[in-house]
DNA sequence: CTGAAAGCGCTTACAG
DNA sequence: CTGAAAGCGCTTACAG
């Protein structure tokens, strides 16, 4: 027999009311809520055939079954996932690795389509949120001894060479969702930057424009992500069409740490573009929300969009469309349930079909490009 | 002796490359990762004493937790949260409610707002989303059951008498945020629906509008949500500020599945309100998203916003200032850090210095309300 | 198809 | 301050 006085209480609550009673006292146990070993004996059979029964897995026969499942029922009992865990060696948990914040138009995004696949297969969704380089070192530094999910999903996120090496090593699948690069990844879901911005540079060279240009957000150095993938190949589809270097501007993203407010870093961003000696008549921005940012800019200095200056974005945000911007549409939520259906197959251990997918974007032509008007 | 021949292989998972081979032989155990055992036997002391060292409780000397310390972080030591969890009782999880997505304005916010607390206090933020009335109604059947997690936030769900219930014998805090009553839950967070309308309605009456109205989203009967409690609250609000029924209307949200899309329901709904006889000249709209879109949909057919109606909408959100709204702001993320801050302080068995905050909005003024015209 | 038993990796009184 | 030992609630070979 067990000590009861060594017997803990187990997820002890007061409540707030002031009768401070535990709740429930349907249980014989008394205190507290159902154990499998409770529904064994209220069902008259071993701990293993409740187990067996109510997983679906072994050989059960369909009258226990029934039984078995109806005296859970009136329970209420729900397995303990960390002694299901424990026992079977698997958490039933994926970790979704994202940066910054969760609120974010890409985050959360990705966290709903992710959620779909996975929690349609019985998997627990936990988003971790890396804010600052230590941060995500200290989760590489654990990453290796961390038995605390079956597989993680890394979001937008840079990797360094250190980081490549423990993902490679990792005894748990990891998928690189807007991964930059393959990275050390199992799996990896990215957008096509080259094919994408030869679509913008096609578009934009079809209208006529001769001087064009590409405008990297500010960059937070602390941060993890990097522009210079897309306005590399930027440049290089304009060089495809025929630009020339100095036909071609890249406007880098300066420090954000320099500003005091995004709106200061989009009206020096501005100022840059409008004293350009030969200043573009077309821009692509890194995403969306910066392009909108500059349009507003733009028209409040009293530069008209699209006439004096054409404009494409990336993203198709929940604000593009309002504000008529052309750009390149991705569908995150899509994406992450790829992304998801990758860890999926890799935690069973199934090969991948195609372990690294690389999705087209698609062009909206919307009202912010237009022919150039002779200046 | 354990029998090696029973031992099982703990997650186990077969790298897509082709060599096959598992991941990580550092640890002396040879496959796999370590475990509190093997630190214990690297520091050269026991399993309690590592364990006390780690977590920081109970009095360990500052030679020893330095030394277990650095062993652990040498073998990459995490501890399993599911062995933890089992032997303490405590999951370190709370479980977020939501319906319909995750990557909804209120939702992605509500997820951020309670992470940035729980994640600090050490606990997972797991997300759960109920898309019917049967998810919710299975939830509410295995919650009294569930050891799954220490805590649940339940976000904008209106809950029947059984369910109320549940969460009444409870043995683990809830919390409701944007509930609309106060429910079974130890508390809630909530917005002052009666107070936001009185400053809508002032504003609107200060401006000289003799009739108004509250426009209602369509509704789906399948969903847990219900508009009565605000248009309610605009109605009293209305009559307090000396308006007769007669110069309020009430346009009702009608059954969604009626439509093919939402841009049909908001014709539907935009008919309804030119259509009527002594039409309102100003409108307080349920959500911002629908005052947009009927913005939109009003000026298309060529009634001048806010010159022949004004608009009012209500939530702040992203395009709203964009759509130059005039609208009453809430902010869910600070919102849901109070919710997460009250289960923190009911999981530590704390009483609740506020168990039910109300929440003021703040009436933002943009370009959608003004003085109306005579027509 | 079913049961007895070992084991998963921790935590925590208890006893020094 | 530290260790030995019981126990948390399951799963899973193994043996019928």
């Amino acid at each position: 027999m067990r000590k009861l006085a060594q017997r803990r209480i187990v997820g002890a609550y007061r409540r707030s009311a002031s009768d401070g009673r535990y709740a429930s006292d349907k249980s014989d146990k008394g205190c507290g809520v159902a154990s499998l070993k409770d529904v064994a004996a209220a069902a008259g059979v071993s701990e293993s055939t409740v187990s067996r029964a109510l997983r679906g897995t072994g050989r059960v026969s369909e009258k226990t079954r029934a039984r078995v499942q109806d005296v859970a029922n009136q329970l209420h009992f729900t397995l303990s996932r960390s002694a299901s865990s424990l026992a079977s060696g698997k958490t039933m948990r994926v970790t979704m690795v994202v940066t910054d914040s969760l609120n974010t138009w890409f985050n959360a995004a990705a966290m709903e389509g992710a959620y779909e696949v996975l929690s349609d297969a019985g998997y627990d969704l936990v988003p971790l949120v890396v804010r600052t380089r230590d941060d995500l070192k200290r989760f590489f530094d654990r990453l290796p001894g961390n038995r605390n999910s079956d597989g993680v999903i890394v979001v937008s996120i840079m990797l360094n060479d250190d980081q490549v090496g423990v993902l490679e090593d990792l005894t748990m699948p990891s998928v690189g969702l807007d991964a930059r690069a393959i990275g050390g990844y199992s799996g990896t879901v990215r957008i096509d930057d080259a094919d994408s911005m030869r679509q913008a540079v096609r578009l934009l060279h079809s209208l006529g424009h001769r001087r064009i240009g590409f405008v990297e957000m500010p960059d937070n150095p602390d941060f993890l992500f990097s522009a210079k993938l897309r306005s590399g190949a930027f440049r290089d589809a304009a060089r495809e069409l025929g630009y020339d270097d100095g036909e071609i501007t890249l406007f880098e993203g300066r420090d954000v740490s320099r500003f005091r407010s995004f709106q200061d870093a989009v009206s020096e961003t501005a100022t840059r573009i409008i004293s350009q000696a030969e200043r573009p008549t077309a821009l692509c921005v890194e995403t969306d929300d910066f392009a909108i940012a500059l349009m507003y800019e733009f028209r409040r200095i009293g530069l008209r969009v699209p006439e004096d200056i054409s404009l494409i974005g990336f993203d198709d945000n929940d604000r593009s469309s309002m504000a008529e911007l052309t750009t390149l549409h991705q569908d995150p939520v899509a994406m992450a349930r790829m992304a998801a259906e990758k860890v999926l197959l890799l935690m069973r251990g199934e090969p991948l079909g195609e372990p690294h997918s690389m999705l087209r974007t698609n062009l909206i032509m919307r009202a912010t490009t237009a022919v150039p008007e002779g200046r």
